[in-house]
DNA sequence: ATAATATAGGATATAATTGTCTTTTATTTG
DNA sequence: CAAATAAAAGACAATTATATCCTATATTAT
């Protein structure tokens, strides 16, 4: 609804890394996507743009997996990954689906439209792997149900 | 982003309704098409949805066409719309995806994310067809461009 | 070096959404 | 009543998003 279904799992994925991270644990593909309740080979794909981004690390062969350096899990902010996966039509798209969203010539919805995006975006940019991985490592949030 | 096409679509409509039965005309779907500038026939499927759900009201034949009663306009919010044309997912589903969005077994972003989508529930509640129409009605907001 | 392992990448399949076209039904006017 | 008009309905097509499968590449351990 407000994140594709790539970007759920692209975010879930990362921070499952990052929570294994903490305990230097490196984690494959198949491990993450039972954990989080993925689609396995979809969620490879969307690893991969985590990787190309240079938002999770990968490495191949055996002992390899996925892995988050420690100071990339508070620089990484949730708006990387979303810009990553699904682009930043999040930030400039107009909510009526006009051509674009403009100030000058706006859609009925636009003031109070920007207001809702503009606290979204402000979460968003916010809000890093880290905090997000410690509630899970205390047991009080959960990556799947 | 936030609504699909349809639904996108299908406020664009309403509001053009809106603003023409404030003159007491009624339109046709392809006026509406034509004046919000969307696909005609796939604008005339998401007017039959708003039909059935009393959204807006329609007759056929000669001189019919969409229209909406002057107190429809105040009593008709947009989470009416939303609700007709994309379910509650926007309401109900977990930004992150799992299965359903419960405070008891909630995912990382759930506190986040629910501070964002109350107020996006607020102001779809609160706003009107007829306040939405009353922008363009003087020139300061667009459906079109 | 070789075998084993794990990610990367490409091709393909399935499902959902978006969009079109044609026929039917209701209503109004002459 | 007949003709014209406009929405309703259903079948179909195109596009995009989601998901799977198979092969290639890199790395590690033996
Ligand atoms: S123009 Fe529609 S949200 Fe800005
Ligand atoms: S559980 Fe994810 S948003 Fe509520």
């Amino acid at each position: 609804m407000m994140f594709s279904k790539a970007c759920e799992y692209g975010i879930r994925a990362a921070v499952y890394v990052t929570l294994q991270s903490l305990e230097e644990r490196r984690v494959s593909f198949n491990e993450i996507a039972k954990e989080i309740d993925s689609p396995i080979a979809f969620t490879a794909k969307i690893l991969q743009q985590l990787t190309r981004n240079n938002i999770i690390h990968s490495v191949k062969g055996p002992t390899g997996g996925f892995e988050i350096e420690r100071e990339d899990m508070d620089m990484v902010k949730l708006s990387m990954i979303v810009k990553a996966i699904d682009g930043d039509k999040i930030y400039t798209g107009c909510g009526l689906g006009l051509k674009e969203c403009n100030a000058q010539k706006p859609c009925p919805l636009h003031d109070k439209f920007l207001d809702i995006r503009t606290d979204l975006r402000n979460m968003l940019e916010s809000t890093s792997l880290f905090e997000l991985a410690t509630g899970l490592e205390v047991g009080l949030t959960y990556l799947k149900r």
